[in-house]
RNA sequence: GGCGACGUAGCUCAGUCGGUUAGAGCGUGGGAUUCAUAACCCCAAGGUCGGUGGUUCGAUUCCACCCGUCGCUACCA
């Protein structure tokens, strides 16, 4: 029986372009999983969007001078695009600010606002006259209290580190303008979360078998208390909040996006022309929600989130979070606006998909940060994507194609050799689908490669170009084998390398797509002696030292 | 400042719920081989497991402190 399953890959924010960081952190692993529970035959959806809402488009609009709007269709565009090029499997890629969310997210208020988990409250807070709007407590700078020294921001003061109120900053001024700005009352609705504090724990209590960086974190978190959260704001760029005395206020952004998770979920049901169909995902208690973040995500989709869908009453509760660590780019963090970044658009003008996707899911970052360099990548392109798993395919099949017609050579009398390389085949099919439903990506293509590996040493040890003088039927039954092997290494190859394994699947010629096959009978894949192989291709070029010259040039640029 | 994470071979990282010779891939050296994208296979070298102290019969693994890197600290989604 097929499970239910609901992946979310955490909404990218739509004021830039996607990284690397992006990909290595939610959704590269998502894609892994999705891929391999659909050859599984699971009943899988995999929903993500772009997150439309919230100051920092606001203001990056009021600097080029263009309307939100702009803004986002702009990088939602973009980075829809870039995810395509790069093979994210999403079954609908949505934007929060569709009429649809809208709608969505202001019921989802109401339903909390009237169960009473939302209550109202006035606050005293720095309103800018210039820019006409109210000021986060970042875009808020002046003189520290206690070192004195100016550029302290309203939360934090970046040189003797204490922390701040904004109220406390000697002469303020608007980051964006320079204004001094004023202290006014503003009215704001706040979430209760702190009811849910002891419902959260002992939810989180059963969840055993969650990465231990979300537990932690979590566990600091509870240990502080939770307080009520503020969950609208003054702007008038966002969902306006639906209650009859708020003019000029929206729901926060963080409030609004993970409802997007449900929001593009109806939009997809909606295009399949079977418009409720998204209730049997997400008001099915038997279905596995699964959201794949970065570490920046923990709390709100580990505590705040679930608090939220607690309140709301109809909707399954998260049962797996896996939350990866940061990617650095050649020894410094990512930084947008220091443009120290590996953008997914420049890479994808000069190099295929799948050696990225390669590098990031062998060096994942599960556990910890991960690095990025280029000459690192270079190495895994050429020293392992090309010698160990495309050499293993090319030198098989160039064979075949000299001295057996390009057909499937006759199976012949298998030998011990080529049964253990066959059982090594299930072997592999196991430790792979383990590692994927424990969310290792790195030990699951870790595993596809010790296959292509093993499949180069029984290459070696039995050595066809000997055979071939001397014991023709020999060489046919190890070649023969080898092409199992290859036709094995098409469907595992699909989760982490999908254009490389569509290829491959064309080459041998084999029957209809490898999309059609199923996960678990890929040990007992056959293609049938004197099957005709297709038109042989290099499937993973090397990369030249300049190239890569190249590119760290203009990174460092 | 508070909380938290991390620091293991040249590089990127596993691992150790305390116990005989600490692992992988890549890189390096040597050997064998030649079908193939000058590669593949075998072997080897290389680590005081950040530092100091403690607990223990025994610590890389537990504890304390220190050094270093980083994250979060509630509006940089």
């Amino acid at each position: 029986m097929a499970a239910k399953i609901l992946v979310t890959a955490a909404l990218p924010y739509a004021n830039g372009p996607l990284h690397l960081g992006h990909l290595a952190g939610a959704y590269i692993p998502a894609d892994v999983y999705v891929r391999y529970q659909r050859l599984k035959g699971s009943d899988i959806l995999f929903i993500c969007g772009s997150d439309e809402h919230g100051v920092p488009i606001t203001i990056r609009a009021d600097r080029e001078n263009v309307s939100p709007k702009e803004i986002v269709d702009r990088y939602h565009d973009r980075m829809k695009e870039s995810f395509r090029r790069i093979g994210l499997a999403f079954d609908n890629y949505s934007r929060t600010s569709l009429p649809l969310h809208h709608k969505i997210a202001q019921d989802f208020f109401l339903n909390l606002y009237n169960k009473g988990y939302i209550k109202e409250q006035s606050i005293q807070q720095y309103y800018c006259p210039t820019c006409r709007r109210f000021l986060p407590d970042r875009y808020i700078e002046g003189e520290c209290p206690h070192c004195h020294r100016q550029g302290a921001r309203g939360d934090q003061c970046e040189a003797c580190g204490r922390w701040l109120e904004p109220e406390q900053l000697l002469s303020p001024q608007c980051k964006e303008c320079g204004s001094t700005p004023e202290m006014r009352t503003t009215t704001h609705w706040y979430f209760r979360l702190s009811e849910f504090q002891q419902r959260l724990e002992d939810w989180q209590t059963s969840k055993t078998d969650w990465k231990s960086n979300v537990r932690e974190f979590c566990s600091g978190w509870f240990k502080e208390g939770l307080t009520d959260r503020p969950i609208t704001r003054d702007i008038d760029w966002g969902i306006p909040v639906p209650l009859p005395n708020a003019d000029g206020k929206v729901l926060y952004v963080w409030f609004d996006a993970p409802i997007g998770y449900i929001s593009s979920s109806v939009e997809w049901a909606q295009k399949q022309g079977a418009p409720d169909r998204w209730r049997d995902y997400w008001m099915n208690p038997e279905t596995k929600l699964i959201h794949f973040i970065g570490k920046d995500n923990i709390v709100f989709h580990a505590i705040v989130w679930p608090a939220t869908l607690m309140a709301h009453g109809d909707f399954i509760l998260p049962s797996q979070i896996p939350a990866n660590e940061f990617l650095n780019i050649e020894g410094d963090k990512i930084s947008t606006s220091r443009n120290w970044a590996v953008w997914v658009d420049d890479y994808l003008e000069v190099f295929p998909p799948d050696p990225l996707r390669y590098w990031l899911e062998s060096n994942a970052p599960e556990s910890k940060d991960a690095d990025f360099t280029w000459k690192d990548f270079q190495t895994s392109n050429n020293s392992e994507l090309a010698d160990v798993l495309g050499n293993l395919i090319n030198r098989s099949l160039s064979f075949i194609e000299k001295n057996f017609e390009a057909k499937v050579p006759p199976s012949g009398t298998l030998r011990d050799p080529d049964r253990a390389i066959l059982a090594e085949i299930g072997n592999a099919t196991r430790r792979i689908g383990a590692a994927i439903e424990d969310f290792q990506v790195r030990a699951a293509v870790g595993a596809l490669m010790d296959l292509a590996r093993s499949g180069n040493k029984y290459f070696n040890d039995e050595a066809p170009w000997s055979s071939f003088k001397v014991d023709r039927a020999r060489c046919a039954t190890t070649l023969n084998t080898t092409v199992q092997l290859l036709a094995a290494l098409a469907v595992l190859m699909e989760p982490f390398l999908p254009f490389s394994a569509e290829k491959l699947w064309r080459m041998l010629n084999a029957p209809g797509s490898h999309h059609d096959q199923r996960w678990n009978d890929v040990p007992e894949l056959r293609l049938p002696d004197g099957h005709p192989l297709g038109k042989r291709e290099i499937l993973f070029s090397k990369i030249e030292d300049a190239i890569i010259e190249e590119q760290i040039a203009k990174l460092k640029k």
